[in-house]
DNA sequence: TCGATGGTCAACCATTTGGTTTAATATATT
DNA sequence: AATATATTAAACCAAATGGTTGACCATCGA
């Protein structure tokens, strides 16, 4: 608990962000809030489950700050609120070293083979990158 | 669109580790493991839980892959795995164009219609969630 | 005013979660 | 061999989760 960095504190809310991401039905629909404001049912609809259950699902995402709805007469409009997406990911960003410096190290290192040694493959024997074989994405 | 529906339906990871990272003390765990590697008590010591309730909670982070164990004699030792948290920002970065500013927002648009040109498989978009959309109730 | 439509609420249910405690297992240490 | 240490396993518990159904409320359109 000591150990709970200003990450930790400055974010309360992630316990309920990342709760609501966990589930798939979830995702699909902030996914589908992308496209634009969209009303209850409309979101409901895809899902194989009843009106009540998908509003639930709604309601999960309203109170991880997720979704905002305003209501007009009787129809609910649903919009995608990603700020707190925003936090999560400034929360991830705390780890991405872990991920991106290995990569950029493996690049420099390659690099600096290239230079150096102008052909003899090396194959380090005890090399600490288990896998480096991480798929970089596009860029 | 199809890219997306990729990311939702391709990825049961992030169920797990969404999940995983929706909890306050495995989080402190991960950060814990980002200053290296610890074992299941070092990892223990700091929550006012049992150290059954840690492991359980290790465990969790370790089946989201997230944490990667060696076991050393009767020492577990644990080390952070980042490669699904790439995953899990991965995922958030579709939804970046909805909170960065309007210059980065074109900037990923335009690295989104890169993308997508890159990979110039085109599909039929009604393929959507798990469930067709077989329409709900007529009751 | 009446009926259809959009949505929530409440009660219920099975399963999962986060935690406990008390063994049990495996390895060190003496 | 005996004991201490590191950790998991198992059984249990309360609370939360994801889903259902049925009743209810509000509003739109005729």
């Amino acid at each position: 608990m000591l150990l709970n960095h200003m990450v930790e504190f400055q974010t309360p809310h992630l316990d309920a962000v990342f709760h609501a991401l966990s589930d798939p039905t979830r995702r699909a629909i902030l996914y589908r809030l992308t496209e634009g404001e969209r009303t209850v049912s409309e979101l409901a609809t895809p899902f194989n489950m009843s009106l009540a259950g998908a509003s639930k699902h709604i309601k999960v995402l309203e109170g991880a700050g997720l979704v905002r709805r305003h209501v007009q007469g009787r129809t609910h409009y649903c919009q995608l609120e990603a700020a707190r997406l925003a936090e999560a990911q400034e929360w991830l960003r705390t780890y991405e070293r872990f991920w991106t410096t290995r990569l950029d190290n493996l690049e420099e290192i390659l690099r600096e083979e290239d230079r150096a040694s102008a052909r003899s493959s090396q194959q380090s024997p005890s090399s600490t990158a288990k896998s480096d074989k991480t798929s970089r994405s596009t860029k």
